[in-house]
DNA sequence: TACAGTCGGGG
DNA sequence: GTGTACGACTGTA
């Protein structure tokens, strides 16, 4: 006899015995667990003689249902290859298989073999988180039938009612020892206090039973609270019961570090539950970003579990997705990549590692400039031009194949996703605001394309190469320079032009309007979409700091005409400023986009500077905030491994010293820097700092630094700026006063047609 | 001044 | 488990 269900699937995950094990939701609210049995099917590719040994190797373990030699496609590989094809009856005995062919059999190249339960049951079953399931299973709750009722790519995605369990500690446990425990279900909270008297653990296993949660999110949850909490349990002799799977202990993945975003990255451990989601807020990637519907939807389109598509990087989602196309259109996964690069002549050396396209902006004030910015342009160069491992190389973004490859296929639907989402909050497709999740989602789904890219050129990628990296780039630079042609065929002067963007303006042209002959041109020229990405009442490029007469490319803020701002490369984008920089050269730039137009900047230059004569004196009677003065920066090395210990390396070492904790390659460093010797003093050390002891000349140093990047364009220079803030002397008021009147001037030229150079002034035009 | 080390950008 | 390559910039020796 069979039961049918209809629900939601929350989670999927191998079973202590074998196969699965499969959480759903079900469309009345009850939280159901069935399991299912899996067999997985992996291949071997070798020498006849190697092969037949395998066969005879594998014909004796009684989980191998079946061997068969077969012709298959090897990605990488023209011609096709002859491989031993296996199926085991588990995803356990498969793995624990697996392991020992390795070692017996190391030169087999093994295919599908390493491959999770969830991107198989995916290929197999079109399942993923919160998949909305048709489910047939019999009395001992063994699945019979599985049928998946809606898709990854629905743009509305229906979810039910969650539970939602909140967990945090009354203050950072990097900084304090937290005392109580606020727990949080809906409107219901509750504080517990963090001691063993025997209840804490009672009371804590009478909420998850009540509340019975799918999600529990934490703060510090992976690195502090459950370890803390299982300690409770422990010293209490009373069972934590954070599982919804009794049969299961909490899943520890452990810490480690890894080299990613050209640096080192440390990832702390986690801790994984099995029948509801864990996720903690604070080591979640990207959760400040886009939230647990950006989570949600990351999950739906990657498949991975929806702890993990919390946790990784979007690499691993894209990876995911990737095996999962190769799956679904027979394309054998290789195990480890063994891409070799072919070999290059000089000439290609010299064509290869340019990268995007990046053009050295007109320095100086702009007013009335449009930017405008390829659609994810890699994303679509990829697709448009058919660019995958397996495929031969476009010329340009001519595809050289019609039949798509991994890549291609696998961007496609998430690219078309997004445009679709950015289309419907843009207001294009009637009935939707642009509504919170939308964002979220669509931002999610950004990521993901993002890294899809850099996955190409990534050496331990499954289906990397360096090649279609290159000719991503290629066509990129390709498709750039085409827009500049097209718009300066049309008038316009290119003023800057950054991998997927240009910056235009052409005198009595500063409405929408203007622009969209250039736009709609651009895309019919170079095939691919873009859009206006706002026009600027002003933008100012910056120079370098190192030598003003030398362009940077991406130093710059500006004012759309809606009044916001868009600041590149300055300090405040920098994540190793210390807040109160970070916020007083924002409140600085904030006081210049109060600017209506260019004639008006001059009037809120000088509010510009009153918000930094307040920031210096602040700072010199003591009301700043000591943690607006905590600077972070992460440590790449081992600490003394350092040639030239940074401040952050020297303020971990004292905190080794003083506490015993040892800041891992990756870990960021806080710190506040202090006068005298050593310099700086770790945020983390118990005992307070003393105001007194802040060295408040660095500080006085780094304001003016961040104000001499607002102020550049206005013509006043680093050394005015700094020397005006160590002494407070008037002097700078006057060479205040005096450009003010110099842009006023400029400016009252520029709007009379008769543009004349200012002494002192980069470069203004109107 | 040279070098070592960290960060950004994309969006 | 895991994006690239590169240039700007700061702090140290």
């Amino acid at each position: 006899m069979s039961v049918r269900l209809r629900g939601w699937l929350l989670d999927l995950y191998e079973d202590i015995d074998n196969g699965l094990r499969i959480w759903f939701i079900s469309e009345d609210g009850t939280r159901v667990c069935l399991h299912q049995a899996m067999e997985v099917t992996f291949y071997a590719s070798g020498t006849n003689e190697e092969l037949r040994s395998l066969w005879i190797t594998l014909k004796r373990y009684p989980a191998v249902l079946s061997l068969q030699r077969e012709t298959r496609r090897d990605a990488f590989i023209p011609e096709p290859i002859t491989v031993l094809k296996a199926v085991v009856d588990s995803p356990l005995h498969q793995a624990r298989l697996f392991r020992e062919l390795q070692q017996r059999y190391p030169r087999l190249v093994y295919y599908d073999a390493d491959i999770s339960s969830n991107i198989r049951h995916a290929a197999r079953y079109g399942t993923f988180p919160m998949a909305f399931c048709e489910v047939d299973y019999d009395e001992t709750g063994l699945i019979l039938s599985i049928r998946v009722l809606n898709s990854r790519w629905d743009l509305a995605p229906v979810h039910p009612v969650f539970r939602i369990l909140t967990l945090e500690p009354n203050c950072d446990p990097g900084r304090g020892e937290p005392s109580a425990l606020r727990v949080q279900c809906g409107q219901r909270k509750q504080t517990l206090l963090l001691e063993s008297s025997g209840e804490l653990i009672h009371k804590l296993n009478q909420v998850l039973k009540q509340v019975d949660p799918d999600f529990i999110l934490s703060s510090w949850g992976d690195t502090w609270l459950v370890p803390t909490l299982l300690e409770f349990s422990k010293r209490e002799g009373e069972k934590l019961c954070l599982n919804r799977d009794e049969k299961r202990d909490v899943g520890w993945q452990k810490e480690m570090s890894y080299f990613s975003y050209g640096q080192i990255i440390c990832r702390a451990e986690e801790a994984h539950l099995f029948g509801r989601c864990h996720i903690d807020q604070r080591s979640a990637m990207m959760w400040r970003d886009y939230g647990l519907d950006g989570v949600l939807e990351s999950a739906r389109v990657t498949t991975l579990p929806i702890e993990n598509a919390a946790r990784v990087s979007p690499g691993s989602g894209i990876s995911a997705m990737q095996m999962l196309t190769a799956l679904e259109h027979d394309i054998l996964v290789p195990w480890h990549k063994q891409q070799v690069e072919v070999f290059k002549d000089g000439m290609d050396l010299i064509q290869r590692d340019r990268g995007g396209l990046i053009y050295q902006p007109i320095v100086g004030l702009h007013a009335n400039v449009a930017q405008v910015d390829f659609i994810s342009m890699y994303p679509a160069i990829i697709i448009k031009g058919n660019i995958s491992p397996e495929v031969p190389l476009p010329n340009g973004i001519i595809p050289a194949s019609e039949e798509l490859g991994v890549v291609p296929l696998t961007l496609k639907p998430l690219y078309e996703k997004r445009v679709a989402l950015k289309l419907r909050s843009a207001g294009l497709v009637k009935d939707s605001r642009l509504s919170k999740r939308d964002n979220a989602r669509a931002s999610a789904l950004k990521w993901l394309l993002v890294v899809c890219f850099g996955f190409l050129g990534y050496k331990n990628a499954r289906f990397g190469r360096i090649e279609a990296h290159e000719a991503v780039t290629n066509g990129g630079r390709e498709v750039l320079l085409r827009a500049k042609e097209v718009a300066e065929s049309l008038g316009f002067e290119v003023l800057h032009m950054y991998v997927d963007a240009l910056w235009l303006k052409k005198p009595g042209s500063s409405k929408k309007a203007d622009f969209q002959e250039v736009l709609n041109e651009i895309s019919l020229q170079t095939g691919l979409g873009v859009s206006l990405d706002g026009i600027y009442r002003w933008i100012a490029f910056l120079p370098s700091r190192m030598d003003e007469r030398v362009p940077v490319a991406n130093r710059y803020f500006g004012v759309f005409q809606d009044g916001s701002m868009k600041v590149r490369g300055i300090e405040a984008r920098r994540r190793d400023t210390p807040p109160w920089i970070t916020e007083t050269q924002t409140k600085m730039l904030e006081r210049l986009s109060r600017a209506g137009s260019v004639q008006d900047l001059p009037a809120c230059m000088e509010k510009a500077f009153e918000v930094f004569r307040n920031a210096l004196s602040d700072l010199r009677s003591g009301r700043v905030p000591l943690e607006k003065l905590v600077i972070a920066s992460r440590v790449s090395h081992e600490l003394e491994s350092y040639r030239s210990p940074t401040p952050a390396a020297r303020a971990a070492s004292q905190l080794l010293e003083q506490t015993g904790k040892r800041a891992r390659p990756g870990q960021k460093v806080r710190f506040i820097y202090t006068r005298g010797e050593p310099g700086v003093h770790p945020w983390e050390l118990p005992g307070t700092i003393d105001p007194d002891d802040v060295d408040r000349v660095k500080y006085i140093e780094l304001l003016a630094r961040a104000a001499a990047s607002v102020f550049h364009p206005f013509g006043i220079s680093d050394d005015q700026l700094k020397q005006w803030a160590h002494t407070q002397s008037v002097a700078l008021d006057l060479v205040l006063n005096k450009e003010v009147s110099h842009v006023r001037k400029v400016y009252h030229h520029a709007r009379t047609g008769r543009v004349e150079a200012a002494t002192g002034i980069r470069r203004i035009a109107g």
